[in-house]
RNA sequence: GGUCGCAUAGCUCAGCUGGUUAGAGCGCCUGCCUCACAUGCAGGAGGUCCCUGGUUCGACUCCAGGUGCGACCACCA
């Protein structure tokens, strides 16, 4: 029988799956209990990388959850045009092939890309599916659908028409790269080692000059004030005097506002109101000329005078040049400060004087954070409720156009003859008041604004549609948290705008993968791991099963290979579990799944017990989110239980009579079948494989995927069986500890006495058991451990194994010393716990008398190991 | 500057509402090809739970302060 090999299998069950119509939820039924969930839609520029197989898996870990909860359960796939990073790609391509977009023209170019997302967008969702993912394909939505295309519109209308939506003439940063406005959260901070510039701007009368401080000297020639603090004496005097600008000569006047720190610098400021976010709002307050001095490609505007034409950079450069000569340059200090870069090119971004359109977000953000705070709306981990918070409380207005041409058009027409400004739903085709001419608006919509509206416009609205009703709001939103603001925030506001109730009912934040060092990875840094050569290696659900147990909250995820590899390891256990089920039913013949009504066997009724804890565990797991919990108890119970324990018990069983074979092989097959159906959301494609090969009886029709997920039970407890399975693990442990530490070859077979003590009756009955795991000849009861035997107490239980026959018993003594010493500090913990009045008087009596019985334990087992010490040592062992 | 998170075994990390002998995986040491699995089996070593105070009968766990990382936000030229 062939190994375990994912290759051969995890492709034909998922094509097996989307066949059959399995991704997709059941028809609606009255009453019917639904789990819903839309995919952060990955950008058609996209390939799979680790952040997407995280959140992808996680997903699925919950849709496949759900859906064997017996819930109608949808997940909604699709992606997003992704509007400047998709022209970046094209355009990048156009500069190959030694042309551009405006060479091509507008309706040409979008053709292009039209034709780029045919043949190589949306590579991602082939890549998804080879980690499994159960997303119905048939509803599968671009942002850019006609569908989804009707609902921007729909909501730039109704919000224009609330007046909530403008177009203003505004400071926004601009990508001189990019060639377009961006959002506010567009723009990354980074911190730059830079220069302050102490310039000398001189006064119009000729009396002296005074020093201004820049990071940028190149907007001085933008400058139309000087400012000072109010209340600084030094420059008190001088308030509203005229300065002369250098290189332009124009007069600019000196100027007072409490913005201004008197500790910076020369504690003067110069003020750009066209290339600084602080001048502008300055500006505003002063009345002072806006005067933009640089172009939309970065290059210097005709206001710059003889500069015009040059880059920021060397104009920059020829004026510092220019400063050094002339005098004007007072100092340079170096400075290390923050500077603005773009979210796509990682250029440095320009505030710039523009006529944009704008969302008032306020309004809408108050309503969201209402929602959070009736707890409509739940962060996982709730911690991430209060950056929510405080950016939403900060939040202000959005800048929604682009001056891009891939991305939903900006539904404004203007007349030229008119000046009429028209917004609509359709397609405008002449000035309704005077018949003029109309063109419409050049820019096209913020990818988040389609993206905002993607939890409804995917089903269906602005229609009234079957799965809004059924879906809306999903249950469930996954994501990381770079996105907070950009997505989860955006849909927050639109959801509660246009359907009146929250877009989703808990929002799960998890973390940041990063490389096995902790760095974030990137391309640049060349640490990425491709997820699609993980599969490869190590198969699709030895991945996911790793990403599901490294997913703790609120922790970045360090990913290793050779963590990777022991979870390849774990999925290996499992198949080899199901050749040895299979090897006995061929023996035992008849077999079935379902579970025996009461079995008679310890360890059956043993493993039926340890099986449902853990379900239970699981199941409160994954109703928490708590995926790494979820694995790691699985890992546990089926390793640590059901192979290492429960199979190595069923060998002896098997050895029985007839009833006792049939009775464990159907345990065994029910216990394994119930794994594989606990195990299906985290490891869909061996499970599938495994459940597939079962017998039919006792395990149901179809696809495991389909199947029911095991229930709690309640009637499966066995508090007996744990116990008395307990006991007779800490039996046989203390046996092999002894083998071990006395160096006894696996081979020789020992005797075993067992003393007085609650274990013995354990111990007698099931000396079949103990006697074959822990190798021994024969067990024994006695009152007394026989002379030259090597001593250990399990179950407050003397357990005794002559010894001297095979090694020196000088090891022995030495190995009693080291357990007498363990437990002296034991029973001193507790002598001193229990011997504190105050411990006796205050804390509850449960938990004196736990420590109590566990003071006497140890007690009694120092005594057992003390008086066998003794013994040893008088037979003549070295001391 | 503000906010948040993290510091536990050599490494990567679990430890929920305070009472455990502080756990796992990997690595390491010893012995085993025991009829599912050497991607394995059995046993073992290894920890001042960052520091200092406080609350408490009792603190890895709660509180305060400190130190060291990390992230996010922010208009100081």
């Amino acid at each position: 029988m062939a190994g375990y090999d994912p290759r051969t299998f995890e492709e034909k069950w998922y094509t097996a799956w989307s066949e059959s119509g399995a991704f997709a939820p059941a028809s609606p039924k009255p009453g019917e209990k639904t789990f819903s969930m839309v995919i952060p839609p990955p950008n058609v520029t996209g390939s799979l990388h680790m952040g997407h197989a995280l959140n992808n898996t996680l997903q699925d870990i919950l849709c496949r959850y759900h859906r064997m909860l017996g819930e109608a359960t949808v997940w909604i796939p699709g992606m997003d045009h992704a509007g400047i990073a998709t022209q970046n790609v094209v355009e990048k391509q156009l500069l190959a092939e030694g042309t551009d977009r405006h060479a091509l023209g507008r309706e040409a170019f979008v053709d292009r890309v039209w034709k780029w997302r045919e043949e190589s967008g949306g590579r991602i969702t082939e890549q998804l599916r080879r980690l499994g993912v159960s997303c119905d394909w048939s509803r599968e939505r671009f942002t850019l659908d006609d569908g989804l295309s009707r609902a921007v519109r729909e909501v730039f209308v109704q919000l224009y028409e609330q007046g909530l939506i403008r177009r203003d003439r505004y400071l926004i940063n601009w990508c001189p790269r990019c060639h377009t406005a961006l959002s506010d959260i567009e723009v990354e901070h980074d911190d730059r080692d830079g220069h302050l510039w102490h310039l000398r701007y001189p006064f119009a009368d000729g009396s002296g000059h005074i020093t201004v401080a820049t990071t940028r000297p190149e907007t001085m020639l933008g400058d139309t004030a000087v400012a000072v603090h109010p209340e600084d004496e030094r420059y008190a005097e001088l308030i509203g005097r005229e300065l002369v600008l250098p290189v332009l000569g124009r007069r600019i006047p000196l100027i007072a506002d409490s913005y201004v720190d008197r500790e910076f610098g020369s504690g003067a400021v110069k003020i750009t109101p066209g290339h600084d976010p602080n001048d502008y709002e300055m500006g505003l307050r002063h009345d002072l000329p806006m005067i933009s001095v640089m172009n939309e490609d970065g290059t210097m505007s005709s206001e710059a005078g003889e500069y015009e034409g040059a880059t920021r950079e060397d104009c920059r450069s020829a004026l510092v040049k220019r400063f050094e000569a002339d005098g004007t340059l007072e100092r340079v200090d170096a400075h290390r400060h923050s500077v603005g870069t773009c979210y796509r090119c990682q250029n440095v971004v320009e505030p710039m004087l523009s006529v944009q359109w704008f969302v008032e977000v306020r309004g809408l953000a108050d309503r969201t954070l209402e929602a959070i705070d009736e707890g409509r709306t739940r962060f996982v981990p709730a911690h991430w409720e209060k950056t929510y918070r405080a950016w939403m409380e900060n939040i202000r207005p959005w800048c929604i156009s682009r001056q891009l041409w891939w991305g939903h058009r900006i539904p404004a027409w203007y007349c030229d003859s008119c000046d009429r400004t028209l917004v609509s739903r359709e397609d405008v085709q002449s000035c309704p008041d005077c018949n003029g001419e109309v063109r419409q608006d050049e820019d096209v919509l913020d990818t988040w604004f389609s993206s905002g509206l993607w939890p409804f416009s995917t089903q269906g609205w602005p229609d009234e549609a079957e799965d809004l009703t059924r879906f809306y709001p999903t249950s469930v939103l996954v994501t990381g948290f770079d996105i907070i603001f950009f997505w989860v925030a955006r849909m927050m506001m639109l959801g509660l705008r246009f359907m009146d109730e929250v877009p989703f009912r808990d929002v799960y934040i998890h973390a940041l993968v990063r490389d096995e060092y902790g760095q974030k990875m990137s391309k640049s840094k060349g640490n990425v791991i491709d997820p699609l050569e993980i599969v490869d290696e190590f198969g699709a659900d030895a991945f996911r099963f790793t990403l599901a147990a490294f997913a703790a909250m609120g922790r970045d995820i360090r990913l290793s290979e050779d963590r990777i590899g022991g979870y390849r390891n774990f999925v290996n256990k499992l198949w080899n579990a199901d050749r040895y089920r299979q090897l006995k039913a061929d023996d035992v013949g008849d077999a079935t799944c379902a579970m025996p009504e009461a079995p008679r066997l310890m360890p059956n009724r043993w493993i039926r017990s340890r099986l449902t804890a853990a379900v239970a565990d699981v199941r409160d797991a994954l109703d928490g989110y708590r995926f790494n919990d979820a694995a790691g108890r699985l890992y546990q119970f089926v390793w640590h239980e059901f192979c290492d324990w429960y199979i190595e018990l069923t060998k002896v069983c098997f050895d029985g009579e007839q009833a006792d074979r049939e009775e464990t092989l159907a345990t065994l097959s029910a216990v394994f079948e119930t794994t594989l159906r606990m195990l299906h959301p985290i490891v869909p494609f061996v499970t599938e494989e495994l459940w597939q090969a079962l017998p039919a009886q006792g395990r149901g029709e179809g696809f495991i995927m389909n199947a029911a997920y095991p229930d709690r039970r309640a009637d499966w407890v066995d508090a007996a069986a744990d116990d008395e399975v307990g006991t007779l693990i800490e039996v046989v442990r203390a046996a092999r500890n002894i083998r071990a530490e006395m160096s006894i070859a696996p081979r020789v077979e020992l005797q075993l006495h067992v003393g007085p003590g609650p274990a013995r009756d354990v111990v007698e009955r099931n000396a079949a058991l103990i006697t074959r795991m822990a190798r021994l000849a024969s067990i024994e009861r006695s009152e007394e451990a026989p002379a030259g035997s090597a001593v250990a107490v399990a179950a407050a239980t003397e357990i005794a194994i002559p010894v001297a026959e095979h090694v020196d018993l000088g090891a022995e003594a030495a190995r009693l010393r080291k357990e007498l010493d363990r437990i002296d500090k034991e029973v001193a913990r507790l002598d001193k716990k229990l011997g504190n009045p105050k411990f006796l008087e205050k804390a509850p009596p449960e938990v004196v008398e736990q420590d109590r019985g566990k003071r006497d334990a140890a007690a009694a087992e120092r005594e057992t190991l003390a008086k066998s010490l003794e013994r040893v040592q008088a037979i003549g062992g070295a001391s």
